[in-house]
DNA sequence: CTTTAATCAGATAAAATAATCTGGTTATAA
DNA sequence: TTATAACCAGATTATTTTATCTGATTAAAG
């Protein structure tokens, strides 16, 4: 099982990390990304391919395609991937799975997890990708 | 989709905090505890068997059967039911889906998101079941 | 031009999770 | 002692998620 992402959006934010390590404008393919990352090709090629539509990512058609960023790895945010590709309902549910949670009908843990998860939400949307271009680098190198 | 736990877990934590604010000693149908939840029946039915299993909860056979706690709501803890149904991966599990994510080879969010699931995992491990009854009752009162 | 290597779109398959069904056993209580 | 109402065990079905396949299109490079 996964964490709080599916795995569609787990590989979407790996993919994304990758690019931001990229030279500017350099064009990787789905292939080489899958590799890298040790993800399913096919698959990645999907979220890419739904991550182009988002407006998050480029993608060059054609021999020597492959994707890359949309704008500058300074103006995306994790959030903006998991917004794409799982929506923002994770931060919204209850995380003991009642119906209509909220500060008026309060599950027990209502308080205690609205703080986690908004820092959680904090820890997503602070930082922009180029912050992580380093410890992707470490990261993926070590896959 | 869910926050963090499973559906199956997160009925089986929302039926046993209505265990817990129940009387003690008292039985409660599988039956009663899907109608007051509004979860299938069929498959808390199935939960709360795994959890008897598990030594969280009694069951009693028969004409006026159903289930109770095993032991004190004070001697039981949400940790325990996640444990038992989920298992302990999601606080060990990358949130980025690398693999082995740990210290030496660590993810770009590895530190800050290990200091929020430490903080998730005291949520559910610092109190026992007692301390939510009321909020319990409000909440399954309001269903 | 033709070959090649890539994305793209849509269908399909496989696996995991969620939910239900069936028939059996157990125990209460009329 | 018989009817009833519950849990139990295992099988089955349904749904969602994950992953793959197929054929078409695109564009670079020989």
């Amino acid at each position: 099982m996964t964490v709080i992402f599916s795995k569609k959006c787990e590989y979407g934010l790996q993919a994304v990390l990758y690019l931001a390590t990229q030279d500017k404008g350099a064009v990787v393919s789905a292939d080489d990304i899958a590799k890298k990352l040790d993800i399913p090709k096919e698959f990645v090629s999907k979220i890419l391919q739904s991550l182009t539509e988002s407006g998050i990512v480029l993608s060059k058609k054609g021999k020597a395609g492959g994707f890359s960023l949309a704008r500058d790895p300074q103006k995306i945010k994790l959030i903006d991937i998991v917004a794409s590709i799982d929506g923002l309902a994770v931060f919204n549910n209850c995380v003991l799975g009642f119906p209509s949670c909220n500060p008026t009908n309060p599950c027990p843990l209502h308080e205690k997890w609205g703080i986690l998860r908004t820092q959680a939400y904090n820890m997503l949307s602070e930082d922009t990708i180029d912050t992580f271009r380093e410890k992707t680098l470490k990261k993926v190198a070590a896959i």
